[in-house]
DNA sequence: ATAAATTTTTAGACAAATCTAAAAATTGGT
DNA sequence: ACCAATTTTTAGATTTGTCTAAAAATTTAT
């Protein structure tokens, strides 16, 4: 047994703190990024307040850094315990597609539900059957028990062929002009995206976004990250 | 849809109170035994003072009868419910056994985790996997759908005569050290079992399983069920 | 039948996780 | 640099499920 799982083992946590410590992996992902106090409470679906508890609390438990005023970060314990969730919550979900028949839309919910059953030797035994998954239903990749996992390849939607679908998944650009072309043409991080056609000429290419049609210049798809379905 | 299922899918319970249900049906089991508080409170390893006010809010809410000093019955609700978390309980057993190479004595732990997961589609199709099964790894009875079962026609292997054969169908104590000892010894669910001779002095057995003889006292016997053979 | 023993309930407290409302600190615009 | 807006924290309350200690009801024994 490793070092790290010694440690998981002998915290005990409750769902509420597990659920903290997955919100806030997944808005900023390690040690050095502080997450802000309303940032985790609007993903918490709860109040500021609340969070200022929380975070007291988890920071006394050694899972994160906490300032007043400024946030949090995980602690490389904090990391540790998120992606032992994160793994927990992707492998159920490809177990429930693989062999429950579940959608794709229908998992997400279930799984956060057994993303808290406490037991090594189950999710050992799922990955087993499950083959060792690399990637969850949605292309998101799987943590090992260790804790190490690969970026899912992701691709400039420039490059991606007619009639292929993919999901928006980040930009390349952050600058102020190109994000509020974004906001103003209701492209979103999650948003499907199929392209319909590629134009000869210019490279544009018309798009299916929100089931609408959008034409967009090659430099927007240029700047724009998606996750090809499939 | 069953009515029952409407009913069940519009309950909304925590844990705790379907924790209190299930203890409160094993102890009776059905709408017109009375259980008492201590009773309760003993299985549920808290304080009688504590059932007296879990006792109020379930009877509120339908799941039982309540009356100050008298105890508690189940409702057809509450009987309901109990069946559904059993149900549960005892498909998710024989999943671990059959799926995952869960021993006998590993399986009860994290079940009790997993029979509170909330998810209709989940329990179906774990059944379905599963082959819809009849008995759990112990040899009760997985209640179906419509919280029908059968009682096995069983009985404990000290009451079998000398010479009978019979086959391995269940455990009536579920305590970690008797299912250790069964693992150890190679005996499971199915094996055949003659009883070779029967000991005058202590009521011991020589009994011939897999082939193989073995010596095992009357304490042994009297927890293990087997189905007699014509 | 009545006293003693047992069981059950009540009353009041506590911990966890949340909330609201108000106070404090930080940030941003001019 | 200062005022206004925003963010964050504090203080105090609420809910759920539990506890202890004491009171009340029931059961048992003589």
């Amino acid at each position: 047994m490793t070092n790290k799982n010694v440690f998981l083992k002998k915290l005990c946590m409750t769902r509420s703190e597990e659920n903290y410590i997955k919100i806030i992996f997944h808005l900023g992902g390690n040690t050095s990024t502080l997450i802000s106090t309303n940032a985790i409470a609007e993903q918490m679906a709860t109040k500021p307040s609340s969070v200022t508890d929380m975070s007291k609390k988890l920071a006394e438990k050694g899972l994160l850094h906490y300032k007043r005023y400024q946030g949090v970060t995980l602690t490389e314990l904090g990391v540790k315990v998120a992606l032992s969730i994160i793994r927990k919550h992707r492998l159920w979900e490809v177990f429930l597609v693989e062999k429950l028949d579940f959608t794709w839309d229908e998992v997400h919910e279930v799984a956060e539900q057994l993303e808290h059953i406490k037991s090594e030797k189950l999710i050992d035994q799922i990955d087993a059957l499950l083959g060792y998954p690399k990637y969850d239903p949605h292309g998101d990749p799987i943590p090992s028990k260790d804790g190490e996992f690969l970026e899912r390849d992701k691709q400039l939607l420039s490059d991606m062929p007619k009639q292929s679908i993919g999901v928006c998944v980040g930009v390349k650009d952050t600058s102020t002009p190109f994000l509020k072309f974004l906001d103003k043409n209701q492209i979103a991080l999650g948003n499907t995206i199929k392209v319909l056609d590629i134009e000869d000429f210019d490279q544009s290419l018309s798009i299916l976004i929100n089931n609408k049609k959008l034409n967009i210049s090659h430099q927007i798809a240029s700047n724009l990250y998606v996750k090809k379905q499939n």
